[in-house]
DNA sequence: AACATATTTGTGTAATTTGCCAAACAACCA
DNA sequence: TGGTTGTTTGGCAAATTACACAAATATGTT
């Protein structure tokens, strides 16, 4: 792995590591249907309103959301839409589910 | 988020968080091209092939990678390639760089 | 059987991530 | 100004992950 092609798989895993996490792909879900600000995503999710901050900090870190403060609230929404387009295939490797676990011989 | 809906992003987020480190994006990206055993992705990715050898149970736990064992060696090829497609999307993102932050207002 | 090669697994340590609470900030209202 | 609401940040404990080394396993060779 030189060293020029390390950083450039170091920084796709930094972004798909800010999706991974179940409360994050949610927030990311939720936000394919139109802006939200903290505090209702805060009422989806359900944690403490700092945690739901911490994950929407992380995803707009990773260049995935976009963020606008209007008035007191701050609004969220999809930067890069395209990240759904994961969700396909998200499902398909779950529904190839089981066997993979070295086979025949 | 309700318990079956959290069921569906556990799983999902667990996909993810199986790319979501740049030797195993490494390794995906190298399978890509076809079939390589455990000897050959440690030599290409230069870590200890315990290393290697854990990284790639990750990626076939999550359903990504499959393998075979023939003979001495454990071949290991891609089991779902769309995964393959992240890449232009993870591209996107770090193309559309900054910005982001809290914009206007 | 003894040995070599390829791979996986046990284990310990270091580093990172998660999520809560409390405190700090920011914008608005009275 | 002081109070209220919405959001972020500091700090900490618990949980998870990463990785190296050594040991165990599996297969093939002599």
């Amino acid at each position: 792995m030189r060293a020029t092609v390390q950083q450039d798989f170091d920084r796709r895993a930094r972004i798909l590591k800010a999706l991974a996490h179940p409360t994050r792909l949610f927030i990311v879900d939720e936000l394919s249907r139109g802006e939200r600000c903290v505090c209702e995503l805060t009422d989806l999710v359900g944690d403490d309103m700092s945690t739901v901050s911490r994950h929407l900090t992380v995803l707009r870190d990773a260049g995935i959301l976009e963020s606008e403060k209007r008035g007191l609230q701050v609004w969220y929404r999809l930067k890069v839409p395209c990240v759904l387009n994961f969700f396909g295939c998200l499902e398909a490797v779950m529904t190839s589910e089981d066997s993979g676990r070295r086979s025949r011989n």
